[in-house]
RNA sequence: UGGGGAGUCGCCAAGCGGUAAGGCAACAGACUUUGACUCUGUCAUGCGAAGGUUCGAUCCCUUCCUCCCCAGCCA
């Protein structure tokens, strides 16, 4: 269930301005990833910013890569991007690449240079660190900061050439070293780079840097509102230099909101990119990692994540959400799209001693109850089952009102059920139980004589099938407080167990979303799954507000 | 410290001078063949602080405090 926000923000205020005064004509937002890793939630809070807002006013988005550094870029990455957008449900209009537009960029350049607005300069990277200044102190300009635009418009000729190496020579726009904005000290718009690009190849050796490129890029497009993350309102008076001084026919224009953190999230593509490298985790898509592919493979659905962002609004704030919310998402969304069945996580036999031996009755069981439309099935069900350990307790906790000596249940869609005799290993451990049950009590047969406190589920365990849960939990622990990522680590973010399902199962396919009754939302694992091997991936857990003390 | 941004319930977030929406979480209760769902209640005399303007201020002014971002030839 996806819902349908109206509540306005500051830019779609903004827009709605444009569009009035006729500032703009077209509305025109993009995308625009760097392909140095996967997309995660954060990224996904832009992509539906950028691809919702333009709806709303019949604009178009492009997805744009904005792949101006070659030493960190690679196509596996623009792939799985594609892939991403696609599955949350957005259908770009353009698709182009930073690199689309290296010629023009360089053309732009030599504009600069030509009117007297930038230089290339013999400093070292080092150099260039020193003489910037600090916070308080303003910076000097460089010694080459003067030379001719003939000097420059060569040794710029000479750079794309290939006639220097790496870090001999950058190309800078000439703005002000003593600006209280460090952005506009004089920055690095071009430096060589020797290096394969993933799109043009070796036709390249100098390469743009974001500062100059991006305003290019959206002006080229015609972007209208070119929307960022907060980081980058510093770059903002730069960014439309670029735009004015590369005399740019069409001007966009930039505008920031906060980015997305998660509680007991890693939201750094680096350190994701770390956990990914040393094996810490499954890839990007281990279903603990908060990039898109590892939501999809948990079992997240496009809805769920479009319905959180959008009810998280867009803003200049820059808090932390709390997970419970994206949780609330998911199972709402799942609430009325996943069948209910019933699996057996930490599975304890029970011996119903007085059901006939060789008997198994088919059993009416509603697919989801609260969608009767989505039809019955029918489960079987016959002398001996599986039970959950945590359903039973020799000793009952205070208000515990499943199965324990004396007491009786009811077994979901069967039979109420008494505990007689319990059965333990020689380390008193209780590996199985007595019960009797009572044919009266049949599920659907109206039966009103006596109630029961509890219902529990079970898995008929004949006809059981084998399965592993993989239960997860978040990859860090504790707060900001408790130090860097590397010692939030959560150890017990995956617990693999193995249990049963029921024989309805049988035939789940990979992706395929179900709700275990009173454990939570389930996802076949679309990588490790096999037909005679099933993995369940928990998505969320069922809430619950009893706990044993 | 110079520049930029932000401070409204535990979290997100409306509010745009007329007397604090909503969602998440939490708590209490009802219902229940999921201790789920659903339903019903509770949850900021208060809007970072202190002054001021005003009949009236979360919204305007002043000062102060706290947090975030910027000193890559990353994006």
């Amino acid at each position: 269930m996806e819902t349908t926000s109206n509540s306005s923000d500051f830019i779609r205020e903004i827009v709605k301005e444009d569009l009035q005064a006729g500032k703009v004509q077209q509305v025109v937002t993009r995308f625009p990833p760097e392909p140095n890793g996967y997309l995660h939630i954060g990224h996904a809070k832009s992509i539906c910013i950028n691809f919702e807002i333009a709806k709303d006013f019949n604009g178009k988005t492009n997805l744009r890569f904005d792949d101006t550094n070659p030493l960190k870029e690679d196509v596996e990455y623009v792939n799985a991007i594609k892939e991403d957008v696609a599955w949350l449900g957005f259908t770009w209009d353009g698709l182009f690449f930073a690199s689309d537009y290296f010629e023009e960029m360089y053309d732009r350049a030599v504009v600069l240079i030509k009117k007297g607005n930038a230089f290339v300069d013999d400093l070292s990277a080092e150099e260039i660190r020193q003489t910037r200044g600090t916070l308080t102190e303003p910076g000097q300009n460089s010694p080459f900061r003067d030379r001719t635009v003939e000097e420059n418009l060569d040794l710029f000729a000479r750079m794309r050439a290939g006639e220097f190496k790496d870090g001999e020579k950058v190309l800078r726009a000439k703005i002000d070293m003593s600006s209280p904005n460090i952005n506009l000290r004089d920055p690095v718009i071009y430096r060589i780079a020797h290096a394969t690009h993933h799109n043009t190849g070796d036709k390249w050796c100098i390469y743009p840097m974001y500062a100059f490129a991006h305003p290019l890029e959206d002006a080229i497009e015609g972007v209208s509102h070119s929307l960022c993350t907060l980081e980058f309102k510093d770059q903002r008076p730069l960014y439309d230099w670029v735009i004015r001084e590369c005399e740019m026919p069409h001007i966009s224009h930039q505008y920031e909101f906060g980015r997305l953190s998660l509680t007991d999230t890693i939201m750094s593509k680096r350190y994701l990119k770390k956990l990914v490298d040393e094996g810490v985790v499954d890839g990007w898509d281990d279903p603990r990692m908060p990039t898109i592919s590892g939501l999809r493979r948990r079992g997240f659905t496009p809805e769920s994540i479009r319905t959180f962002v959008r009810e998280l609004g867009v803003t200049v704030g820059s808090g932390e959400v709390d997970y419970k919310m994206l949780e609330h998402y998911i199972r709402e969304d799942l609430k009325l799209k996943a069948p209910r069945t019933m699996g057996v996580i930490r599975p304890l036999k029970v011996v119903i001693t007085n059901y006939p031996e060789d008997q198994v009755e088919l059993l009416d069981a509603e697919v989801n109850p609260e969608v009767p439309e989505m039809g019955t099935k029918q489960i079987p069900f016959s002398r001996e089952i599986y039970i959950e350990q945590d359903d039973f307790m020799e000793v009952p906790a205070a208000k515990y009102f499943r199965l324990f000596p004396g007491n009786e249940v009811r077994l979901k869609n069967a039979y109420f059920i008494k505990c007689h005799d319990v059965v333990k290993d020689e380390n008193g451990q209780v590996v199985e139980l007595h019960c009797t049950y009572d044919v009266e009590t049949k599920s659907g047969s109206g039966f009103t004589g006596r109630k029961v406190k509890g219902t529990i589920h079970w898995v008929d365990a004949k006809s059981a099938v084998p399965v592993e849960f993989r239960l997860y939990e978040s990859l860090l622990t504790g707060s900001k407080e408790d130090g860097d990522f590397i010692d939030r680590m959560n150890p017990n973010s995956l617990e693999v167990v193995h249990g049963y399902v029921g024989a309805d199962l049988q035939t789940a396919q990979p992706q395929d979303k179900f709700q275990f009754f009173r454990h939570g939302y389930f996802n076949v694992d679309p990588k490790d799954s096999t037909p005679e091997h099933k993995v369940f991936n928990l998505i969320v857990s069922l809430k619950s507000s009893f706990q044993i003390k």
